[in-house]
RNA sequence: GGCCCUAUCGUCUAGUGGUUAGGACGCCAGGUUUUCAUCCUGGAAACCGGAGUUCGAUUCUCCGUAGGGCUACCA
């Protein structure tokens, strides 16, 4: 059975990085049918807190990604909340066999000696590795230190010798020199265990048969294979993602603007288009097709087509990416979708001018859009006051020729039987009458009938804000010379 | 500094021991459209460098270089 985990730290926002390792996580549970388990990794008690866990939930579940084990779900290897796995006494479980089978040792030097071992290896260009000095501490001793509630940590012992080399699912062949890594803390002088134990403890406990994790991760290799193989067990398999980068190369972060789903959610990203975008985003299926469903992906997905190489995140492309997404929606789906970011103001405005008229300015302004919260800003034109027509009206000026096409437009257009299509036919007629190039008459009925020289198409326009309006502000205009 | 990973248009990527090195975003030009947008057509744009292997390397190997990661009582 195929098991794999997603584990956060809820110490931020969901992030668009984690996003995207928790997307190939479970694209890779999907497709092989296995169990995604969702795991918090809260052991730093001050960095993490519940507001930031919910931000995860919210993101995932808006973003589409579902998991059969986890904090809220429950399951059979639960909790899935580490913090709540230290107060179930799970890791010191662990440290005592351990402790017990000479893995472990109990060190207790400050963190100021730590430090001069770290410059002091620095300064001479050699590996920096714990010097043991603990461990030449004699039972006794150990006991009366930790009798007389001298503050420790609990560190793995490395092996002195022997290589890691294991197969990675995207990577292939790696391999580590044990000799050249440091004993590592597993337990923190406050008790808590340390992450790459935690992870080790609690991928084994739940049964996790695939880690799929970020590239910042492949360093943790050596440590992670070391505590298994102490515990006596097999390792897991690994794949490790490559990273997500700024438009600097620079690892994806806040100053790079927004990073944070839920920001992206809010901005009126569709989330169907994003997941196509980051699916897309160091993995290619084969073929030139890059439009995709959620269910095409997964019966498409697999590691061997990961990318290796860090891929910089291009917000360009998935704007782009999200307008085809609004172009492609079918009508009822795309007004439910929009409706969600329309201003209520804005909305109940568009309203009063009709039964459909909501309808048609949605339509009508789709080829406008990008993003969803873009509806705001196409749909204002709609429902301008009458005051802010009149301080449009006045930054234009409008030549005699002009006015002759508004003029004639006028007389042509009938409020009965008016349509988007009499408003069309009506322009063509005036078209005729006057020999004036397209734009010469198009232009200014469209400046005289929205005080702007770019929007939806004016046929359209005219149906929503109705013919009267368009006849008032013609003879507005008209008057005005 | 040490260790690990990576390297195809500006960006995301496909691909191959012999290809006109393909697609997409963006950019430029033209067209359709009432303007903008949409849409259509076309264009510019890449195999990091040096050795080696080979009849032939962008592709395989090595060495550089560059970028990224790790090197914490963060995860």
């Amino acid at each position: 059975m195929i098991r794999v985990r997603f584990a956060p730290s809820p110490t931020g926002n969901l992030h668009i990085g984690t996003l995207r390792t928790a997307l190939f996580t479970w694209l890779f549970a999907r497709r092989h049918k296995g169990v995604v388990v969702l795991r918090i990794e809260d052991t730093d008690m001050q960095r993490s807190s519940t507001e930031f866990e919910v931000n995860i939930f919210e993101g995932l579940e808006w973003f589409g990604l579902d998991n059969d084990e986890g904090p809220r779900e429950g399951g059979e290897y639960g909790p899935y909340r580490q913090s709540e796995r230290i107060e179930a006494g799970i890791y010191s479980g662990y440290i005592e066999t351990l402790l017990a089978s000479g893995h472990a040792y109990y060190c207790f030097d400050t963190a100021k000696e730590l430090s001069v071992e770290r410059d002091a290896a620095m300064a001479t260009g050699v590996p920096y590795k714990y010097s043991r000095k603990a461990l030449e501490l004699s039972e006794g001793e150990v006991k009366a230190k930790l009798d007389a509630g001298e503050a420790y940590t609990i560190r793995f012992k490395m092996p002195d010798s022997g290589w890691l080399k294991y197969k990675d699912m995207v990577r292939g062949k790696i391999a580590f020199d044990n000799s050249l890594i440091s004993d590592f803390v597993i337990m923190k002088s406050d008790g808590t265990p340390s992450y790459n134990f935690a992870v080790v403890v609690d991928d084994l406990a739940m049964k996790i048969s695939h880690v799929i994790r970020g590239e910042d991760h492949i360093s943790n290799m050596p440590r992670q294979a070391a505590v298994f193989a102490a515990l006596g067990a097999t390792l897991p398999e690994y794949g490790h993602l490559p990273m997500i980068l700024g438009p600097d190369k620079a690892k994806l972060s806040k100053r790079h603007g927004a990073t944070s789903v839920t920001e992206y959610r809010d901005q009126g990203f569709y989330s169907p288009a994003l997941f196509n975008y980051l699916s897309l985003l160091g993995w290619s299926p084969e073929g030139q097709e890059e439009f995709f469903t959620k269910d095409e992906i997964v019966s498409l997905f697999s590691t061997d087509r990961v990318a290796k190489a860090n891929a910089v995140f291009d917000q360009r492309k998935l704007t782009w990416m999200n307008g085809q997404y609004l172009r492609r929606l079918d009508v009822e789906t795309y007004e439910a979708v929009i409706l969600e970011h329309l201003d209520a103001g804005l909305k109940a405005d568009i309203e009063v001018l009709g039964d459909d008229a909501l309808s048609k300015a949605l339509l009508a302004v789709r080829g406008n859009l990008e993003v969803l919260n873009d509806i705001n800003t196409y749909g204002a034109v709609f429902v301008k006051t009458q005051k802010e027509y009149e301080s449009d009206i006045a930054e234009i000026s409008f030549s005699e020729s002009n006015i002759d096409v508004l003029t004639r437009f006028r007389a042509i257009l009938k409020p009965e039987g008016f349509s988007r299509e009499s408003f069309d036919a009506g322009m063509a007629v005036v078209l005729e009458q006057t020999g004036l190039g397209k734009g010469a008459v198009f232009l200014p009925i469209r400046l005289a009938v929205s005080g702007q020289k770019a929007g939806p198409h004016l046929g359209d326009f005219a149906e929503v804000v109705g013919v009267e309006t368009i006849l008032a502000r013609l003879s507005y205009v008209i008057s005005l010379t």
